[in-house]
Order: C-alpha cells, then structure tokens, then sequence
DNA sequence: AATACTATTGCACACGTGTGCAATGGGACA
DNA sequence: TGTCCCATTGCACACGTGTGCAATAGTATT
C-alpha cells in the first residue's frame, strides 16, 4: 500500500496524496480528507525509507551505550536512561538506534563515523569513560552529542545535580533533629565525591556549626566505608548520624556499626547516596538520594532536539535529585527510647 | 559522495560501480580492484535507506524491552541481555532499534503493526508479562519473534536451563561434602520455581537420599526467606546447607541463621539462584547460580537470523547457567573447626 | 576467416516519496 | 463580458541504489 495506490483510489495523483497526508495547505480542505480517510481505511504507513531518502532527514537518534564487559558503575541506572530516551524520542516520531560501546570497537571504528553512515541527527552516551581514545572525536563533531553523567568541553550534559541532592539528605536529618552529622567522603580523583563533599562542608557552615569531626574518606567501596566508620568510631566524641558519599560505603558503615554492638537507626542513623539496588534489600533499608534517572534521559534528548532544531540550548543541565525514605534514619530525640 | 561521484571519477557508470562494491562477479577484477580503491580513499558509505528502498530489507531488528516503570524483576539483566543482541546484530551487519513496553503502548499501538511500520526483519522482546494484551497477536505474526524468558507458543523462547543451574549448585554442595541440604521453593505459580524444586527432588533421589525435611516454600522475597529459614531451624533435625530457589530469599536466610547465632558458612552453607546484584554485597558474598545474559541476547538474535534465512531453527534454546562462586558455602568437615 | 560464445559494461527502469513549476478552472472585479 | 488572480491539481524530476537486458568487444572454435 503506497500513496500511489491511495491516489488511483482517490483518482488523484501521487502528489495530492503525499500533500494531504502532509497537511500542506496546498490543496482543498475536501479532497484531503478524502484521501486522509482512504489512508486511515486501508491502514496505509509511509515507508520511510523512500521519505528519508528525498528529505535528507533519517528521524533517528543514536544511543552509545557502555557494555557490560567492561567495568562500570551504572547499576540499574542504565535501563532507567534507556526508558527515558525512548519514550522522548518516539513521543517526537523519532526513532533510537541502539549501540555498544566495547574497548574493542571504540579502538577500530569511529563513533561519529556510525552516526554519520547511519544518519542519525543526535547522538547520546551512557557510560562514557574518560579513558576513551574518541573524547575529542566527539568533542568537535557536527552532529549534536549529549553525555551522560560524563562531561567534555563543549558538548551536551546531564547529570544529577549533587549538590541540591547532598542538601536534601542533610536537610532531612537536620529536621529530625540531627545535629553531630559525620561525613564519610569518596576519593579526591572522583568529581561528584568532591561536589558533595563541599557541599557538606558548606551546610555545616552555613548552619552554624562547621563539619563535625574531620572527613573521612573511602573509596566507594563497601570494605573502605566499613574501614572508615570504625576509624570514626574511635574518636572521642560521636555523632548521632552519619552521611556517606555513596551507597555501597554507608552500607559498609552499617557493618560496622552493627559490629560494635550499635543498633541502626536507634543508636545511629546512616544515609548513603545513589539509591544502588542493594540498598532497597538492605536490613535495615538504606536511606539515600537517588537520581531520577529517566527524567535525565528525557532531557538528553530534549537537549538533542533544541539543537537540531537550532535553538541555543544550554550545555549542562542538572536534574533534581530524590530522597529516597526508608529506614536507616530515626528521629533524635528517639535515640534514648528503644 | 555517491555512487555516481565514484563512477565519474572511475570513468564508468554508476551501475558497475554499485556491482564492484557488491563484489559481482559480472565485473571485471581489475576495475573492481580499481573501485573499491576510490571507494574507500574517499570514504564512502552507501546511502542505506536507498538500498533498503530498492532491496526491500532492512537489515534492521527491534528490541522491546519492559518500561522500569511497569513492575519488573530484570534486575540488572536487561543490559546484559541488550549486550548479547547488540553485539549479534551489528556484528552481522544489522542495526538496532529501541522501544520501550510500557502499559500504555500496549494498548494503544499494535508491537507487531510497529515493527511493520518500521520494516523490522525480526524482533526481541525483553521483560514481557503474562498480562500483556497483545500476546495473540505476537503469536501469530508473521514476522520473526523471539522472547527472552518468556514461553508462548509457537513463537521462538531462550532462557537459562534452570535444571541444569540447579544441579550445578547441587553438585557443588555436594562435592563440599554436604548431604544433608535443605530446600526452600518459591511459589507454586512461577513456573521456574516448579523447574528448580523438581530438579532438587530429582536429585536427592538420585543420590539414594531422597529430600532432607519436607520442602518449605516462600514467594521469592526477603522476606520469605526469612520466616521460611525460622520454620526449618525449628525441625528435630538440622541441615548442613541450604539451597534456596532464589537470591532474595537465600538472602532472608542468612539474616535469619545470623540471628539465631548460626555462623554463615562456617555452621552452615547457603546457596541462592540468579545472581543478583545484592548477593555480591551481602555479607558473606552469596554464592549462586547465574545466567549467562549475553549468551542469551546471542542466542536471541541467532534464532532470528535463522528464521530470517528460512531455516527451521528450534523454538526454545536453553543457555548453561554458571557458578557464581562467592564465601557463603564451605566444606562441611570445617564446620566444627571455627 | 567466419562464426559463435563469453566476459564486461552501459542503458534504462524501478523502489516510494517530496516538491518546484506549469496548467487548469473558477470566481471576482472592472 | 473580458481580464486577472488565486486556488487547486498534475507533471516531471529528484533522492541513491540495484538489476534485467541489450550492446560491445574480445576470444575460441570450426
């Protein structure tokens, strides 16, 4: 079924056809639907293949997506990106091509090359890593690019914003009463561990106080958060609660907590950042800021859209970030009462 | 740069250069050679959406995969099952497209009339539920489908061999030196969990020792696991191992072996199934019995390319399982030495 | 040497859609 | 009533690639 066929069946030719369905104002308010209706009856779909060919425009977002085999921190994120991306793109009648980026292709074939030979309009990459020997490639590429969570001079990206995330973790215990908040921060190398760190820091002044303790730093490991919070516990005085960088630390910290005989969030309360999926299985549920990663994924590809439609949109954008409640926090005044 | 553009540089028409790079044998080596030379020193990439016009194939599969929206157990497999299919696909030459099943689209756009629409050779679908409206119609397309761990009939099916899977941690238990290993089930209605208690039944009867205590049964949560591990200690005899049907009630089990003061593996083993990114942070590592989700996504796309070529490949392909070796089965003659 | 056969290349059309330009017809205005 | 203008439609070409058939040239066969 092709507009030519709609058209002997409407005794047009195959342009009144292509004009109707294409809304233009060029033809008469009767025949177009007419010929709307006889497309709609015989099920007609356009091919678009012959459309790209004679529009020049493929429709198509691309998505880079890190493989499984190499090492990555993504979680569950990814899928949660993924959902985001498609449901913005086919919502604009776009459709999104899938890739994988492994060590081996990312050192024989060019990224942007794949855009370009597939014709795609905008290209968006989850799990970038900073060891990719295509970062400038990418960097100077004429078809629009929007990272995720990995930022390069110049080109599109998205993130959580980890500072209005680290606040809202802080503010939830400061309004439960919380005062000796303890930090646990992540590696120097890592951004985002400094952002939030600063940004703890910040709050602390900002309230008053100053941090509590010095900082203690892991390295987003599980055994590192454990190793730290014992550190921590020897000191002379303790806090009511702690913070750490990330999930897999403060799940550690609940280790040793437990170890030492005290009980979470009785005797201490505990909150991580991610929102990492052992953290929901944890005992007790780990409290935490989670990213909404989706709406992070939409905007990727709002991002995409302004600029093929050249519009100037801004480089960076910085999601809103969720407290996610569950049960490694207790109110203060609680602490004494079992 | 086209065709053309290489045939006037070559000095011949468009239509030997299309032959030469289709490695014709109707054209003579040395042109060919000649062409293939301006080809590639000019970097030219044929048009595909002209070829797919007037070849009347895609090369193109689609993938729809589960919204995280809709509630979904894929944990973080979906990716590795994605890996697996990308891989297959762009590795023959095909593309991917991407959509996203939410309960929306399910019932507004037909999965099949989409995949029409978009001239998909052969489709994936990842995550599909019992309740979806369109399994009638996905049963009787008549283009290729393949499901990831999903049974219908007639249409192409891969998953795990949880059989094979079971035995396998079995046998391992066993080569440990356990004999005395308890089993807790998931529920009656999850097909897998019928599969994998069979084969626990199947073989303690083989080994001539027939199931130790009567089955209990969860429904796959924590929180089963559990009460279910509460219920087996209170037996007049204990086991040496515990095999659950799934990671999340293996781990509910731990918690409630630490509880009653039983030391995990040292009093006592436990074995999970799935792999679940939460075993691998629990304390112990939990050991478990994985799936090889690349292997499945392979075997996906594998299937549709047979089906694509019109060989009569099996329906159902069931990948081997893996061990996942982690610290919370020892032997058993270590047990009383702490 | 004439003929037949084969290897190689070109010509022309097809795939389905979009669009500039010409053609047609009808209505309004003088 | 004649002219002009505008609304509507058709014609023809383009997009880039593939392929059946004809044409040509070169080689082998008799």
């Amino acid at each position: 079924m092709t507009i030519k066929d709609i058209a002997r069946l409407a005794g047009v030719t195959h342009s009144t056809v292509s004009r109707s369905l294409n809304d233009s104002p060029l033809v008469a308010t009767a025949t177009k639907e007419r010929i709307k209706k006889i497309a709609q009856d015989t099920g007609y779909s356009p091919n678009s293949f012959a459309r790209r060919l004679v529009t020049r425009r493929s429709n198509t977002l691309g998505v880079f997506f890190l493989s499984r085999g190499e090492l990555n921190f993504m979680e569950n994120f990814g899928t949660e990106f993924l959902d985001g991306i498609a449901t913005a793109s086919s919502s604009n009648g776009y459709d999104l091509l899938f890739f994988t980026m492994t060590r081996e292709l990312s050192q024989k074939k060019s990224y942007i090359g794949l855009c370009r030979e597939k014709h795609v309009e905008g290209v968006i990459f989850i799990g970038m890593t900073s060891d990719d020997p295509q970062l400038e490639e990418i960097a100077s590429s004429d078809i629009p690019v929007c990272i995720i969570d990995f930022q390069l001079e110049g080109v599109g990206f998205v993130s959580t914003d980890n500072e209005k995330g680290t606040r809202l973790a802080l503010d939830y215990l400061w309004s439960k009463g919380h005062r000796k908040i303890a930090y646990i921060g992540g590696p120097t190398v890592a951004p985002v561990a400094m952002i939030r760190e600063r940004c703890y820091q910040n709050y602390m002044v900002e309230k008053g106080l100053g941090p509590f303790l010095e900082i203690f730093r892991g390295d987003f490991t599980t055994k590192s958060g454990y190793a730290q919070t014992l550190d921590l516990l020897r000191s002379e005085k303790l806090p009511s609660a702690i913070m750490a960088a990330n999930d897999y630390m403060a799940l550690g910290s609940v280790k040793a907590l437990k170890e030492k005989g005290l009980r979470v969030p009785q005797d201490m309360s505990v909150v991580g950042y991610d929102n990492v999926l052992a953290g929901e299985y944890a005992d007790p549920g780990l409290t935490t800021v989670g990213q909404d990663s989706t709406e992070i994924g939409l905007s990727a590809v709002r991002y995409l859209f302004d600029k093929i439609q050249n519009k100037k949109p801004p480089l960076t954008r910085l999601i809103n970030p969720c407290l996610v409640l569950r049960d490694s926090v207790s109110s203060v005044h609680n602490k004494d009462v079992p």
